[in-house]
DNA sequence: TTGCTACTTAAAGTCGACTTGAGGTCAAGG
DNA sequence: CCTTGACCTCAAGTCGACTTTAAGTAGCAA
């Protein structure tokens, strides 16, 4: 496969294969001339690192969890760690959408009026509960579409 | 107040006071001399940033939610639309979750032989699942300070 | 008066994951 | 033969939210 394939098969843009393989993510099998040539396999990679970084792994973590083969071994304790990471980020976060649905429809005239609201505040200052989360891929693709 | 107390009773650092201040988000009342004076309702500007953040806003956001007098004016739909964000991550994170607790306990020798590990890489691939979230700001404050 | 220290400024640096741009190479088609 | 276009490399730019750094200043104590 050359590089235009593992674009339309995989939906990722060239620049993100090549900076990909430069962290060393994947790997080319050769080149043609100068341009690469890839195994059928790295889909597989490709899709495995979108679930990684879905899982919220950093490039250098999944980076990581590949062996030299380039066949993945995960450890299932990081899988559980990070189950239980995500668990703790679900709780806050479905804190926080409570809060915020009773603060959209409390009949306070100012939201400072409103006991809940000044909790859920005074945790925030408090960090109990988590700060910056992040947009979802799927709008970044839309907006960089755009 | 001065800077120094703001820092103390925010627990922010004063850079990012003046960082706020410079974007918008909270006004000293003064100067002596050279310093800044803060009124008291910073302190509750300030919480409601953390809360704004902690919710998914952007700063910029966050900024356009203050009237001039510094008073919060929030619109109720902004709210709701939050929520909703949250709701939809929330049920991204959840599935997540639960595909890392099977794959942790998975008795298959590869994960790449278990049908729902496999199932989960095409749903991340195809951008079903969210990507890209970022550690809560309590690990951020930890690893700050160590 | 001297000196300390807490404060000030503006500008630049950081981090992660990419993207973008400039300039170069090569195989195929007219 | 020459152009076109797909690919290449390397360096630099982007985004958001800050932090860091360097250099300067003002208030207060000795």
């Amino acid at each position: 496969m050359d590089i235009s394939e593992v674009v339309r098969r995989s939906g990722l843009p060239a620049s993100t294969l090549r900076f990909y393989e430069q962290k060393g993510l994947i790997a080319s099998v050769g080149r043609r001339g100068l341009h690469r040539v890839f195994a059928a396999g790295v889909l597989e990679q490709l899709a495995l690192i979108a679930l990684g970084r879905a899982a919220g792994f950093s490039l250098d973590q999944i980076g990581a969890m590949f062996g030299a083969d380039g066949r993945p071994c995960i450890e299932r304790q990081r899988l559980a760690e990070k189950a239980d990471e995500l668990d703790q980020s679900i709780k806050q976060m479905t804190a926080m959408r409570d809060g915020l649905r009773h603060a959209a429809a409390c009949p306070a005239p100012s939201h400072l009026e409103c006991p809940k609201f000044r909790r859920l505040m005074g945790l925030a200052g408090a960090g109990v509960i988590g700060e910056r989360r992040k947009e979802t891929s799927a709008k970044k693709r839309a907006s960089r579409k755009a």
